[in-house]
RNA sequence: AGGGGUGUAGCUCAGCGGUAGAGCAUCGGUUUCCAAAACCGACGGCCGGGGGUUCGAUCCCCUCCGCCCCUGCCA
């Protein structure tokens, strides 16, 4: 594999990694699932799709539920629209290289960065001492999983931004401590419209798989009945809905369904209000129900369907593994004679 | 490492020798165009683990584990 070495003749290739840490919802799907299907679609980027289950592990992980949580991401994935052939689709452990980069990368890294981000705050907060040295230097590791790759843009919504800032600053001070131009400066791919699918039961508030709640979130896995149900329970206001976009600003619960709507028919909010302003939701739940089983559910068929053949999971995991290292482990050895690994 | 505190329902806590209770959360019902609010109801706990005293321990004693605070040690 021949190593790019300037900006211009890096491969263009995207990669992106969800932690396989359980409940996929319908803010996963139409936040990032839904996008990474359409970048490998448009067959712009080489696309690189990754289960980062080492990530995962810096908060506690049930061994067993971790596997199953894996694997049925991996369905996700694949029931999403992910093609194994035309993406590289594997779990992040399977591809040494990640942890090995990650390594170098630590001692590139400085202990201020790492302090500084606001994740790092917000999970270990004051309870600093007992979180994880692997939550500590996370992104790290997600700096490594972007450059093995040379990944020259990651699609990232607003909490990863910092993170990429210091996947940048790592790769820049890399590339300036060893006086070379290995490591890419990734580009932050950030979403138009993104869509911030907001909890069913408070539409100030994510859709989070954390939630008490169940009724607050769709789970990718849910039937037909279920999706229904959560959309007939779905919080609402007693007003119908308006015909402009700018009714619904201070209507977060209502705008969030309209959102959905939009999202899932693939048109956008003020289409949607073009066709049902003026309608109650006691009218508009059970067409948005419709829609919604309508797109999801085939979906959640296809994961149980796929979840029931283990062995077939594995063995795309185990393929795109194999590709993977095609491009990490040059990029590896390359890393080591930079640095100074007698190989 | 030493001293002190603490560990009871998902969360915050009450109980303190006779095998547990509240609020909130969750779920269901009534209501409502659907929701929300309100009201009604339900679910939910080897009372951190082990040992001991006792007729009997969540409650007393010992020990282990986890967490919090202070001091020290190390750097």
């Amino acid at each position: 594999m021949v190593v790019p070495m300037t900006e211009a003749s890096f491969t263009p290739r995207v990669f992106s990694g969800i932690q396989p840490s359980g409940g996929l919802t319908l803010g996963n799907y139409l936040g990032a699932m839904k996008r990474f299907v359409d970048m490998q679609d448009a067959g712009a980027h080489e696309t690189v799709y990754c289960m980062v289950d080492l990530h995962a592990i810096t908060v506690w992980q049930d061994p067993a539920d971790l596997q199953k949580n894996t694997r049925e991401l991996a369905a996700g994935f694949i029931a999403s629209g992910i093609d194994p052939e035309k993406s590289i689709l594997f779990n992040q452990s399977r591809v040494p290289e990640h942890a090995q980069l990650a390594w170098v990368f630590n001692c590139v890294a400085r202990m201020g960065w790492m302090g500084r981000m606001t994740q790092w705050k917000d999970k270990a907060g004051k309870n600093a001492e007992q979180a994880s040295l692997g939550l500590f230097a996370y992104p790290a590791l997600m700096a490594a999983d972007i450059l093995i790759y040379h990944a020259t843009h990651v699609p990232v919504g607003e909490d990863q931004k910092q993170h990429l800032e210091l996947t940048r600053d790592i790769a820049a001070k890399f590339n300036h401590d060893f006086g070379v131009d290995f490591f890419p400066i990734t580009e932050p791919v950030i979403e138009g419209a993104a869509t911030r699918v907001m909890s069913l039961r408070d539409g100030t508030k994510k859709m989070s798989k954390s939630d008490p709640s169940d009724l607050s979130r769709i789970n990718m896995t849910d039937d037909a009945d279920a999706i229904a149900k959560k959309i007939r329970k779905a919080k609402t206001d007693p007003e119908p809905l308006p015909s402009e976009l700018k009714g619904l600003d201070d209507r977060p619960d209502a705008r969030n369904l309209v959102n959905i709507y939009a999202a899932l028919a693939e048109v956008s909010p003020q289409a949607v209000l073009d066709d049902h302003a003026g309608q109650q939701f006691g009218t508009f739940k059970p067409i948005l129900a419709e829609l919604a089983v309508e797109k999801l559910a085939p979906i959640g068929s296809e994961m149980s369907r796929l979840m029931a053949d283990q062995p077939e999971i594995d063995r795309i995991l185990a393929r795109g593994a194999e590709r993977a290292r095609e491009i990490t482990e040059p990029i590896l050895a390359k890393t080591y004679d930079i640095v100074g690994m007698v190989r």
